[in-house]
RNA sequence: GCGCCCGUAGCUCAGCUGGAUAGAGCGUUGGCCUCCGGAGCCAAAGGUCGCAGGUUCGAAUCCUGCCGGGCGCGCCA
């Protein structure tokens, strides 16, 4: 097996430390490998020398220049250098390296294979009204996790849970029955007019408002939820067309930012199937839940959580009670949404021992099915793909839902789990609010003297109504964009110029909402969202376009295709590359496109895509300024022109490979 | 009260497992199309990394305390 240059030379360098003296574990030594700050000063580097010094009794330049001259030959190194810091540098061979990137020569080494069944949940909107900014950085953030982990070789089962027996859903229902008068006919002819997210997103805020005039209409909102919950017609009737409508409406509105899944996993389903009884025998017969005899929750059956089990070592101190007691079912017998999380949960790490039933409920962006959960009439077993008992389990919410997800791990820990809790995560997200200047101009800004005015942004609040909904960002962005395709390329026909500005629209927002920190509140600003600039998703997308159109050009000009060049470089001589006239922005910029994969890992590791958005930005910047610096086509030194174009061939590919895992296309022009 | 998160340039944010001179975008100022597309490039100005201790050869990064802000902690979901 081929090591990655970085574990090669970690090993290498370990490898030669037993001979040190004074050395007698070299496999306990860390040998970290980092990038020098520039290619000048090498390719990988490590600090080892500093650590080793006190110990050593040496200064640490001799013990790298040491360690240099006992290392010999590395394949794929060209030489080893200790600089006079005490840095131990690497340079590498770069044609070697580019060839094999290239997939020109053998050697490449092989990735870590990564094949356990993952689930991951995301998006989950109340199907009830329609999706909003702060559903769009979930989606959009559980997406690329979903096409981060399948890049590493993953297989992953995308699920959205529909919460179609929820209060939200009751209150629209009662909307339509007490404020509108209508049965399930009038609420079908009113989806069929059309846009029937928006009318329910404003049905529910009068609704609110309903209920706030007086707090007896409560009761019709409790007797809905209840009759829904049973299937009592004519409320689960209305109930389930508007889940059902609502959420074709959000498949369409998440299709248009390229997002998908693989199957609904409706809460009504796991009622009717009656997992949670499944999950609540297990739970009492290990005694994780109990009834509740005394005290304010007698009637209750309550888990036990400890407050201070954060990272599982249950710290069982008998220094008592850090212990509260969470309701599990309620003294009227019903189950709370934790109850229900918790089936749903011990489905999908495959320790329930049940199973949905399932439906083709349409088609996914691929053109495959589209599957749901149902209660009865399924297809027979052996006609849809096999669902649930992952391995491994993401959950995305947002960050306010951090207390249930724990309780959920410590759930699994509680049936006797351990494992499947470790592997469950919750995909943890700060909230987006709205800066002040899109809060005005949207029309709600609070009063100039109160404390939301002095905050750095405005909360939204979905019930309010207020808020920015999806669909309406994504096409003021898509508008945007399709004036400036009409201004920079009149000569496409409308349908392309269409095509491209959905794109870059895609690109703008997708972008926005992964390059920062999960755990940092998006102050949302619409203009800066609409930005095509800097740091943005259409400045990535440029990037490839000039790529690419350097290739077309070559080919227009001289018939040279991409395959040409890269066919002739073997007998190409290396000067360019290696930086003879001691430019090596040219291998700077093979080196950074190399790190993809490693970018991946890390980013799988921390769950953190800002810096896989920054990583491409980034690449993208090292190439705009290496296109204005080094020309191509009109270059004359044939080995020179080679070298360029095949690092923009190679550039191009892991730009794009890049931009695809944020969701991102590329346009043919733009 | 307890728990989690945030505090880095005028603004919005990166800074990976401690490592070489703390970076980027926007904004400001000044340049760059005879040349593969200016959604671009180059340059300048702009920093007590919230504060105080500690660990370390080395701290924006790790530990402790404090200050300021956000969120969570229900027989709601």
């Amino acid at each position: 097996m081929i090591l990655p240059l970085h574990d090669l030379v970690r090993e290498r360098v370990r490898a030669v430390l037993g001979a040190l003296p004074g050395i007698d574990d070299p496999a306990a030594v860390a040998v970290p490998v980092e990038y020098p700050p520039s290619r000048a000063l090498g390719d990988l580097g490590t600090p080892v020398a500093f650590d080793l010094a006190r110990r050593l009794r040496k200064a640490p330049r001799a013990i790298a220049q040491d360690l240099a001259a006992r290392l010999g030959a590395i394949d794929g190194v060209q030489r080893v250098e200790a600089a006079p810091n005490g840095y131990l540098n690497v340079f590498l061979d770069r044609r070697a390296f580019l060839l094999r990137r290239l997939g020109l020569a053998g050697g490449l080494p092989a990735p870590a294979p990564h094949p356990e069944k993952t689930i991951v949940e995301h998006t989950a909107i109340n199907p009830n009204k329609a999706a909003h900014i702060g559903h769009v950085r979930n989606s959009c953030l559980g997406d690329t996790l979903v096409r981060v982990l399948r890049f590493r070789g993953t297989p992953v089962e995308v699920q959205n849970y529909i919460d179609d027996t929820g209060v939200q859903v009751a209150d629209v229902v009662v909307g339509f029955r007490e404020l509108e008068g209508l049965d399930l006919d009038g609420v079908r002819r009113v989806a069929d007019g059309g846009r029937f997210d928006y009318y329910c997103w404003d049905l529910y805020a009068r609704v609110t408002e309903w209920y706030e005039g007086d707090k007896d209409r409560l009761q019709v909102r409790a007797r809905t939820l209840h009759d829904i919950e049973h299937g009592v017609d004519p409320a689960a009737a209305i109930g389930a067309f508007v889940a059902d409508r609502i959420v074709r409406c959000h498949l369409r509105t998440m299709g248009r930012l390229r997002i998908d899944y693989d199957l609904l996993t409706w809460e009504g389903d796991i009622l009717r199937l009656h997992f949670w009884a499944r999950a609540f025998e297990v739970l009492k017969e290990l005694g994780a839940v109990f009834l509740q005899q005394e005290g304010r929750l007698a009637g209750c059956w309550v888990m036990r959580i400890d407050e201070d089990a954060a990272d599982g070592e249950a710290a069982d101190g008998d220094e008592d009670d850090e212990q509260r007691e969470k309701v599990i079912v309620r003294s009227n017998g019903t189950v709370t949404y934790v109850g229900k999380d918790m089936a749903y949960q011990f489905w999908k790490s495959g320790i329930l021992g049940r199973d949905f039933q399932y439906r083709p409920f349409g088609t996914k962006l691929d053109g495959r099915t589209l599957w749901a959960t149902t209660s009865r009439d399924g297809v027979a077993a052996g006609g849809h793909p096999a669902f649930g008992g992952a391995a491994a389990t993401y959950n995305v919410i947002d960050v306010r839902q951090s207390y249930l997800q724990k309780l959920l791990k410590q759930a699994l820990v509680a049936v006797g789990h351990p494992a499947e809790a470790e592997r469950l995560t919750h995909f943890s997200y700060e909230m987006v609010a709205l800066s002040h200047a899109t809060a005005r101009e949207l029309g709600f800004a609070p009063p100039p003297d109160s404390d939301e005015a002095k905050r750095p942004f405005v909360e939204v609040s979905g019930r309010k109504g207020l808020g920015v909904k999806a669909d309406d960002l994504i096409d003021r962005v898509i508008d945007k964009a399709l004036a400036e395709v009409e201004r920079r390329q009149p000569d496409l026909d409308a349908a392309e110029r269409r095509r491209i500005a959905e794109s870059i629209g895609i690109a703008a927002v997708r972008y926005f909402m992964i390059k920062y920190s999960r755990t940092k509140v998006i102050a949302f600003d619409i203009d800066e969202a609409l930005s095509f600039e800097g740091e943005s998703g259409p400045y990535l997308q440029y990037a490839v376009v000039r790529a690419n159109n350097i290739f077309q050009k070559l080919h227009e000009r001289t018939g040279v295709r991409e395959a040409d060049v890269l066919g002739a470089l073997a007998d190409t001589p290396t000067a360019a590359l290696d930086g003879a006239d001691g430019d090596h922005e040219l291998w700077a910029l093979v080196l950074e496109a190399s790190r993809l994969d490693e970018v991946v890992e890390q980013v799988v590791r921390s769950l953190e895509f800002s810096a896989l958005a920054k990583y491409a930005f980034g690449l993208a910047q090292l190439f705009n300024a290496f296109y204005h610096r080094a020309p191509i086509l009109n270059e004359e030194r044939e080995d020179v022109r080679r070298w360029r174009a095949a690092v923009v061939a190679y550039f191009r590919q892991q730009l794009a490979r890049a931009l695809d895992l944020m969701g991102i296309d590329v346009p043919p022009r733009m």
